[in-house]
DNA sequence: CACGGGTGCGCG
DNA sequence: AAAGCGCGCACCCGTG
């Protein structure tokens, strides 16, 4: 059973119940089963209790604009259609390319307000249940409900694309719950890792141990005014010193011989720390013990999600440490080994890469077959071929892959080819890549226009290729996307029935995703049981997206009191 | 003073 | 231009 949520004014919701499930033909035809009226108030109470009777798929428009409410009052929900991120599937998926809902010109579905990328709060602490300010008319999720199930059951792939409107939608849900509960994160042992790297707290101004660096390298460069933090500045001094170097990043700095080179690294790399993650940080993002972000997801052309403020995608491995379970409580941090080379496998039925995968390290496997000799160039060619290298030790090597896994390598350069005509490449499920730009359009039209200069050719050409390394790996990513939201709805609600009839924060429950990875914090007696969880959903994720094709894709599950302790 | 592009680096 | 994908964020600096 389906119920569509929709506000109505200021203080009341109209829901609608429909009989038959997604597939039912009974609700391509808009079968109304029963309309109540609910006032805004008792909408957690009547949420919960249809939840515990019928368990329906709550349709409404965007999860943030309803979940946080239900999760503030303890009322949580198994399933839900987010009808914003399903119909931006939905409208550029090439499953789906000929329907009403694809076809239609542009509407408040699409408008950037409702679109992953904009509208979204910095800090929405708590959302109100309405935006009361907002008095434009809301498009009717009904009838946009029906639109997407009538492009669904027209689709080429209706089974994929439903796996995948329901995998997005379970996503929306567990990033409400993921900012519900937080990371577990002790602003203590932040403080004294921050203080260990750098000093003490300073009242103002820089940390002791940056004011020193900064001083060894103004007069290692004899430059008294100096600002390290300014690269033009930086780039000029090193220059006067007689350096040959043409920017300060890093990488470049680590191949030069000067005293200046030392301290400068050091303090980049402290400087980073301070101003990303560092006190100002753990103020802005850590409270009560937990650190939350606000996840987008949906937020990337891929399908992976996004981060809105405090760069939870980004949280540096110097700073894990301070990322600790409570008292009687464990992480369970899982990552998925070698996950986009597996679903390469996958995508392209390659039952030899797939076979090198098979009970081992995907990398170690594909040495075992003597297509390279050992695992860091298993790797190396493996991200060239992904992504599409052409030079250095990824392009050398990348011949040599595709000797041995001509099918999977087959797949990505044929993706890449399809970018640079122009074309769309679509994932396992049926997320689609956008068209390319104006940019690509204008590139192109330019090369093949009476009296083109051999510039717009070279520039057309690059252009091109820039969009084809785009499009051969959007199939990989993307479908890694899927897999791991599969992964995780999957992995909810076996982490629910390891504590019936407990809320969420009380028993076993996902803290924390970063693309192939997820920390559980689960009650120590659990965590084991937690771990065990983590790894056959990974498994039935395989299953969902490739059936009976025999690619594994094995995960590590470790128990710890601190995510520093994994890996 | 606000804004936006460029730089650089954190993560996968 | 690190050899190649996807991001977010802080800072500098030129421009209006």
């Amino acid at each position: 059973m389906h119920v569509i949520l929709e506000r109505l004014g200021r203080d009341s919701v109209r829901a609608v119940r429909l009989r038959g499930a997604g597939d039912d033909s009974a609700v391509a035809r808009g079968a109304r089963l029963d309309e109540s009226i609910v006032s805004a108030g008792d909408l957690p109470a009547f949420v919960r209790a249809l939840e515990a009777e019928e368990r329906p798929r709550w349709v409404w428009n965007d999860t943030r604009a309803w979940y946080p409410a239900l999760l503030a009052a303890h009322v949580r929900v198994e399933r839900s259609v987010d009808l914003r991120l399903c119909h931006a599937i939905l409208r550029g998926s090439t499953l789906s390319a000929g329907s009403a809902l694809a076809t239609a010109p542009p509407g408040p579905w699409d408008s950037p307000g409702a679109s992953a990328e904009g509208g979204v709060p910095r800090r929405p602490e708590h959302l109100p249940l309405f935006d009361l300010d907002d008095d434009r008319a809301e498009p009717s999720p009904l009838a946009e409900f029906l639109l997407q199930e009538e492009a669904l059951s027209a689709s080429r792939e209706p089974g994929r694309l439903r796996l995948l409107l329901a995998a997005e939608s379970a996503g929306a849900l567990i990033a409400a719950e993921m900012h519900h509960a937080g990371l577990p994160y002790s602003a203590r042992r932040h403080d004294e890792l921050l203080a260990g790297l750098l000093g003490p707290r300073p009242p103002y101004g820089l940390p002791a141990v940056l004011e020193d660096l900064a001083a060894d390298i103004r007069s290692a460069l004899d430059a008294p005014d100096l600002n390290p933090d300014s690269p033009p500045e930086v780039l000029r001094a090193l220059q006067r010193a007689g350096l040959v170097v043409s920017s300060t990043r890093s990488w470049e700095l680590r191949r030069l011989e000067h005293p200046a080179i030392d301290p400068l690294l050091r303090y980049k790399k402290l400087s980073r720390l301070l101003t990303a993650n560092g006190w100002t940080w753990a103020d802005t993002w850590v409270r009560d013990g937990r650190f939350r972000p606000d996840y987008v997801p949906g937020g990337v052309v891929t399908g992976r999600w996004a981060t809105r403020g405090g760069g939870a995608l980004q949280l540096p491995r110097q700073v894990r440490g301070a990322v600790v379970a409570d008292p009687g409580w464990k992480l369970v941090v899982a990552d998925a080994a070698q996950l986009e080379p597996r679903l390469l496998a996958g995508l392209a039925s390659d039952e030899t890469m797939a076979a090198a995968g098979r009970g081992k390290d995907l990398y170690e496997g594909i040495v075992a077959t003597g297509a390279v000799e050992e695992r860091a160039h298993a790797k190396v060619a493996m991200l060239g071929a992904m992504y599409g290298a052409t030079t250095g030790e990824s392009g050398r090597l990348m011949p040599r892959l595709a000797n041995a896994f001509p099918r999977a390598v087959r797949l990505v350069e044929e993706a890449a080819r399809a970018g640079e005509r122009g074309e769309i490449a679509t994932s396992r499920l049926g997320r689609s890549s956008p068209p390319p730009g104006a940019a690509w359009q204008s590139a192109q039209s330019a090369a093949s226009g009476d009296g083109s200069t051999a510039a717009d050719e070279r520039r057309a050409r690059s252009v091109s290729r820039d969009w084809g390394r785009f499009t051969r790996n959007f199939v990989v990513q993307a479908s890694a996307a899927e897999w791991a939201l599969c992964w995780m709805a999957e992995l909810r609600n076996r982490l629910v029935d390891l504590a019936p009839g407990t809320w969420i924060t009380d028993a076993p429950h996902l803290v924390y995703f970063l693309h192939d990875e997820v920390i559980v914090h689960a009650p120590a007696e659990l965590a084991p049981a937690a771990a065990a969880a983590v790894t056959e959903s990974a498994r039935r994720a395989g299953v969902l997206l490739f059936g009976s094709f025999p690619v594994e894709f094995p995960v590590t599950a470790a128990v710890v009191d601190s995510y520093a302790e994994a890996k």
